[in-house]
RNA sequence: GGUCCGUUCGUCUAGGGGUUAGGACGCCAGGUUUUCAUCCUGGUAACAGGGGUUCGAAUCCCCUACGGACUACCA
């Protein structure tokens, strides 16, 4: 076994990957690339059952979008390969039975529904039942019958798992990197299938197997992995492995109430919780990240901050920046629930970090989708409006009314804006803007701000009217820059409509 | 029920025996913008409870409470 260090992203492709698997592959990453190791995605697809068609491809885009690549993977062939475990199917088996030829593991024949049975009775009594010491020597598998039994069995066809022989009467002392040490009683632990009557091998025997065979030096996860740390550990023994080291990352809750982070709580909240969009197989589809109008740098910076901080009070962390601070002994134990309004925010510092010629582009397309066309200036329009967004949507939200020419006034703005004097004192601000020659938003201002004051009118009087009438409503930027980007003929316009309809 | 993990402002968190318990998001107020938003300034607000240890505990130990994860031939 080298020393480098080796870790791994390995997500079952059972649907599209939630923001939880993506900041532990996040954490692997910069784990990897802080340590100069290598940072591998496996798929763990034992269970056929579970399988969803293009969840893969979407893990992958997934992290691509991201910019979290991966050294090794699917498509992505090294020295450790494959990396689906479907591909590796061929490979298990010998491991299981390694451990039974030591003792460390045993047949059983039980099935499903004998133990479903057995559970039943057990609750009906008010206990619980487990698969382990105080139970297996009476149940059906190779610890009670005899060789020759278990033999018949299994050329007779019948069905069989493998199971794990917990040891009994061991205190065991694990190591966490994040929570430090844990201790656990042997004997509460129960004997897992390791290899199931598919011929498949279950998560734990196909995990330990490959994250040895992959020299993976540390395995860093989510907590929901916690309880079967022992587990996991005790097959290392078995097998004569070295154990990596672990790092179980704290959970990421929901925003309000109690309980983890799930794809129900983005559909009732209105965020999203998978980094892209996702069509089921069913056809129903979920919101993503990217879709919504997420950088991914945002993204990225958001979910980092879910359990672990630098320490200082920097908040902004480009990716490098990150690789550079990681460290998991700054990661926190507790679960953190999750907070849409601060992913906003962060998603407003780097939409303002962007130039405006990138946001210029992005609009550009943003509105040949939505099938506008239109003669003024967009760049002009990005940077008056730029520092007011924190998505490309808003950019349309709050200043569409530079494509589009009010179809009707605010009602109530109206009632404020609007005195028996208005109508005149606009047709002469339309005069105004007719017998102007230069359209620049200096020259607008001194023209109509110079004429405002010299008649010693309230600006109100004027500005608020002018403004319902280009923008049909009281926001937007400044009124002298709408005019100069709407244009002498656009300006009068809206201006001419505005007076036929007061 | 059992096993394990956790607990500082509403939320994310700093803090590792002596701090006016700091920052950020949100919220509130003021300012800028003769609009709205942005932005700036300020404010609000926390050590779960109880025992120890100690001259002194948010910080160390124990108990309780609460929360969470796991408890499949799923990962």
């Amino acid at each position: 076994m080298t020393n480098r260090v080796r870790v791994r992203f390995a997500p079952s492709p059972t649907g599209p990957l939630h923001i939880g698997g993506v900041r532990t592959a996040l954490f692997n990453y910069l784990f990897a690339k802080k340590h100069q190791g290598d940072f591998l995605l496996r798929i763990e697809d034992t269970d056929q059952n579970r399988y969803v068609p293009g969840a893969e491809e979407y893990i992958i885009k997934s992290l691509d979008w991201l910019k979290i690549p991966f050294d090794e993977g699917p498509g992505k062939e090294g020295k450790t390969g494959p990396y689906r475990q479907s591909e590796r199917k061929s490979l298990y088996r010998q491991y299981a039975d390694r451990l039974i030829a030591s003792g460390h593991a045993y047949v059983a024949f039980d099935t499903a529904e004998d133990l479903d049975k057995l559970r039943k009775n057990a609750e009906e009594r008010g206990e619980t039942f487990i698969y382990n010491h105080l139970n297996r020597n009476v149940l059906n598998n190779s610890l009670r019958l005899s060789e020759k039994e278990v033999l018949e069995k299994i050329d007779s066809g019948e069905e069989y798992v493998i199971r794990f022989k917990s040891p009994v009467n061991e205190t065991l002392v694990l190591n966490d990197i994040i929570r430090g040490e844990i201790v656990v009683d042997s004997n509460t632990l129960d004997d897992k299938v390791l290899f199931k009557s598919d011929g498949m091998p279950t998560y734990h025997l196909a995990n330990i197997v490959d994250d040895h065979l992959m020299e993976i030096s540390h395995v860093i996860r989510g907590e929901e992995w916690l309880p079967s740390l022992p587990l996991h550990i005790l097959l290392y023994r078995s097998f004569g492995w070295q154990a990596p080291s672990f790092a179980h990352l704290p959970l990421i809750l929901k925003p309000s109430g109690n309980g983890k982070l799930s794809k129900r709580d983005g559909d009732r909240l209105g965020f999203p919780v998978f980094p892209l969009e996702w069509t089921s197989p069913e056809g129903e589809v979920s919101a993503g990240y990217r879709e919504d109008g997420y950088l991914p740098e945002a993204v990225i910076n958001m979910l980092v901050f879910l359990g672990w901080n630098p320490g200082t009070e920097q908040e902004l962390f480009s990716l490098d920046a990150l690789v550079n601070e990681f460290d998991l002994a700054r990661v926190n134990k507790s679960g953190a629930k999750f907070d849409p309004e601060k992913t906003k925010w962060f998603q407003h510092q780097y939409f303002q970090k962007q130039s405006e010629e990138k946001i210029t582009i992005d609009f550009k397309e943003f509105l040949l989708r939505k099938g506008i066309k239109s003669n003024v200036d967009v760049s002009k329009i990005v940077l008056l409006m730029k520092e007011r967004a924190t998505f490309i949507a808003d950019l349309w939200e709050q200043g569409s009314f530079f494509f589009e020419a009010p179809e009707e006034y605010d009602q109530k703005a109206m009632e404020k804006a609007v005195k028996p004097d208005t109508k005149a004192l606009i047709e002469y601000v339309t005069e105004l803007l007719a017998n102007q020659q230069d359209f620049d938003s200096s020259s607008l201002s001194s023209t109509i701000k110079g004429w405002i004051s010299s008649e010693n009118i309230s600006f109100g009087k004027v500005m608020m009217p002018l403004r319902l009438a280009l923008v049909g409503e009281m926001k937007g930027p400044d009124v002298m820059e709408i005019i100069s980007v709407l244009g002498k003929q656009e300006s009068l316009a809206r201006l001419r409509k505005f007076l036929a309809k007061i």
